[in-house]
DNA sequence: AACGCGGGGCT
DNA sequence: AGCCCAGCGTT
């Protein structure tokens, strides 16, 4: 038990932030709403995502679907399309399945209950209390990889943030830095100094706003924190492809949700033994994913025959597409990047 | 508690 | 080449 001085100290470093925010917050274009919709889509988005690479995607995605009934209308694949080039495919997956389920369990109305809010499909305690605190002021911190690492170089405090225990062992601590009635801003604040200050590299120290009051700052050990224990140990994953095309179409067909890519677009694998004469080039496509090296090996077959083509398609439930079509489905980066490049070679 | 899931940027 | 990013679901 802290005594009450130190939960003096602590929201003092809390309003030392949110004066800092006021200020120096970053202007998005989703910090002028309180429509738990948009909020739910743009902290979905921007898991695990900088907010420069998702941002067109934000626009883009509010523009087509601009509300829950929107959503839950659409098809699944289109969903996936706006997704196309964001990774993590089943945020967009659960993000359709709980649209669903705001229609049918709540009526359409998005919940206001953060245990209501936290049943949706892919949004879990962050995100529940993200959208709580920013559209209904529920006093609850948001604890993210910037909570995780700011508050840790304040209090130079080496707790394992790769524990389970660390989302409770920092929300309790950033809970008493809480100012009163001002949740959702706190949390904002908390993620753009994260982001602008306090970055995980080359940290701006010198402009911090709590510079005065970071331990790690004053021990000089900034660079010590966060401790985290799990090593991400790559594994070596290859691929085979074929781009059969007859007369400028090809053939695609959908993943299944097991594995990578969830239910995005794909060439053939395999190809019969006879249709290997017809192979015009052969592309190894090198793509770095968080835990694999991933070597994808891509075959363009020419074939010569329209009937065989359209057989070995109809045989194997292949979709016969072209290039321009094909921008209306949403396929993996190597494969995008190689129809990109074939394009090109028009 | 540990692991898998994308893609991009930074050092 | 490794780490990190507005994390979550599954096992």
């Amino acid at each position: 038990m802290k005594s009450k001085k130190q939960n003096a100290d602590f929201l003092h470093v809390g309003e030392l932030l949110l004066a800092w925010y006021k200020i120096h917050g970053r202007d998005l274009p989703f910090r002028n709403t309180n429509d738990p919709y948009k909020i739910w889509i743009c902290e979905i988005i921007f898991q695990q995502t900088r907010i420069e690479q998702g941002l067109n995607h934000y626009s883009r995605f509010i523009h087509r679907f601009p509300d829950v009934q929107t959503l839950a209308e659409a098809e699944n694949d289109e969903v996936l399309l706006y997704w196309k080039g964001l990774g993590y495919y089943s945020r967009a997956l659960n993000l359709h399945k709980a649209a669903l389920q705001i229609v049918r369990e709540f009526q359409g109305k998005f919940p206001e209950n953060y245990n209501n809010i936290l049943s949706l499909k892919g949004v879990g305690k962050y995100t529940a209390a993200a959208i709580s605190s920013i559209c209904f002021g529920t006093k609850i911190p948001a604890v993210d990889g910037n909570f995780y690492r700011v508050l840790s170089r304040v209090f130079a405090d080496d707790f394992d943030i790769s524990k389970s225990k660390a989302f409770l062992y920092f929300s309790e601590l950033a809970l008493r830095m809480m100012p009163e009635n001002e949740a959702g801003h706190f949390n904002e604040a908390m993620m753009d100094l994260g982001s602008e200050i306090c970055k995980p590299k080359n940290p701006k120290c010198e402009i911090c706003p709590l510079n005065k009051e970071c331990l790690a700052f004053s021990l000089g050990k900034v660079h010590e924190f966060p401790v985290k224990s799990k090593k991400t140990k790559p594994t070596d994953l290859e691929l085979t492809y074929h781009y059969v095309e007859f007369n400028g179409r090809f053939l695609i067909k959908r993943r299944g949700d097991d594995f990578i890519w969830k239910r995005l677009y794909e060439f053939p694998t395999e190809v019969p033994a006879e249709f290997k004469t017809e192979i015009v080039h052969h592309k190894t496509v090198l793509h770095k994913l968080t835990h694999r090296n991933l070597t994808v090996q891509i075959y363009k077959v020419i074939l010569n025959s329209e009937e065989i083509f359209k057989k070995f398609a109809e045989e194997n439930g292949f979709i016969i597409t072209d290039l321009e079509e094909s921008h209306q489905k949403s396929f993996p980066k190597p494969l995008e990047n190689y129809m990109k490049w074939i394009e090109d070679e028009i």
